[in-house]
DNA sequence: GACATATAGTTTATCATTAAACTATATTCG
DNA sequence: CGAATATAGTTTAATGATAAACTATATGTC
């Protein structure tokens, strides 16, 4: 350790961190996008996998929405798609006038599956180019930055 | 070394991996958006900093949408806002009757300079929660696995 | 030199998102 | 109980992006 360098130009790495983590975004979201079943975007893939994921037979709209940190109308609107195509149904809560009760049909899970599938075989193209300890070796940094993040985070988006 | 396990998963961990890329993505850019002066998107704003960084005088907007890896549309889009915020100026290439040049302004830089500083605020919060050369580490690594996923990409978007 | 093709930039339609305004139902509390 | 407030969801207008169609100018080739 030399003297006392209480941040040695934190503004700069975290720039290059935050420029890195955009452009793989970007190039990750791209890839996904083109392999997603017609009609299926990564929203609502995402939403699809969350019901598998967590074995979920219901959940809400305002639940979802803050479960993936969108706006209540992005999360209408995820909603409303996925259920013209047949993968989600949405039915009134019985319980609350307010409420709304989103399901995954069996279309939804095969859709699902399917889209994971093709994921899979997408991402095998990297498994001999990329030593995949690496990889698993920068998940838990990850996580923790985005633990970080997270709680240090304005408000909820929208409310 | 156990015995020969050719890839221990390569698809969960990728996936795990784009996952946390993602959501450190989405709360690096709200952060960012917060900050940033009135009018300028984050798309201007590096922009901006590319003329600076790079301390070019002219460029074109073809080429721009390809350091940027967006399509010229989006292109357009991105410098007809700066330029109606005076922040850039766009003439006719003199040389190349299809092309144009785009220029930073004086403006352009101060927009940019400020951005920087309100920026440099915002990311010094973090500079107590988080290690940075823990940060620092991980970049190297991030800039490994982007440059396999660029080279990797199918075509260029649009072209 | 003319025709085919390539390149630069714009436009249009669509998507996913946000913020804000709105409707309707629940909850709290004086 | 009733008024104020909170919560659930939708709608609208805007943003930033893509893809595809389009215009105009350059370039290459016969």
């Amino acid at each position: 350790m030399t003297a006392d360098r209480p941040n040695p130009d934190f503004t700069t790495i975290a720039f290059a961190f935050f420029n890195e983590i955009a452009i793989i975004d970007q190039l990750g979201r791209n890839r996904f996008e083109r392999v997603l079943p017609d009609g299926l975007s990564i929203a609502g893939f995402s939403l699809l996998n969350h019901f598998v994921r967590l074995d979920k037979d219901q959940d809400t709209p305002s639940h979802l929405a803050k479960a993936f940190q969108v706006t209540k109308g992005a999360m209408t609107n995820t909603l409303h798609r996925l259920d013209a195509l047949g993968l989600i149904t949405i039915v009134a809560d019985p319980s609350d006038g307010r409420g709304k009760l989103v399901s995954i049909t069996q279309a939804g899970r095969a859709a699902r599956d399917d889209a994971i599938a093709r994921l899979a075989s997408s991402l095998q193209q990297f498994a001999g180019l990329i030593d995949p300890q690496e990889l698993a070796d920068l998940v838990p940094t990850l996580m923790k930055l985005r633990a970080i993040l997270d709680a240090n985070r304005d408000p909820d988006p929208q409310s």
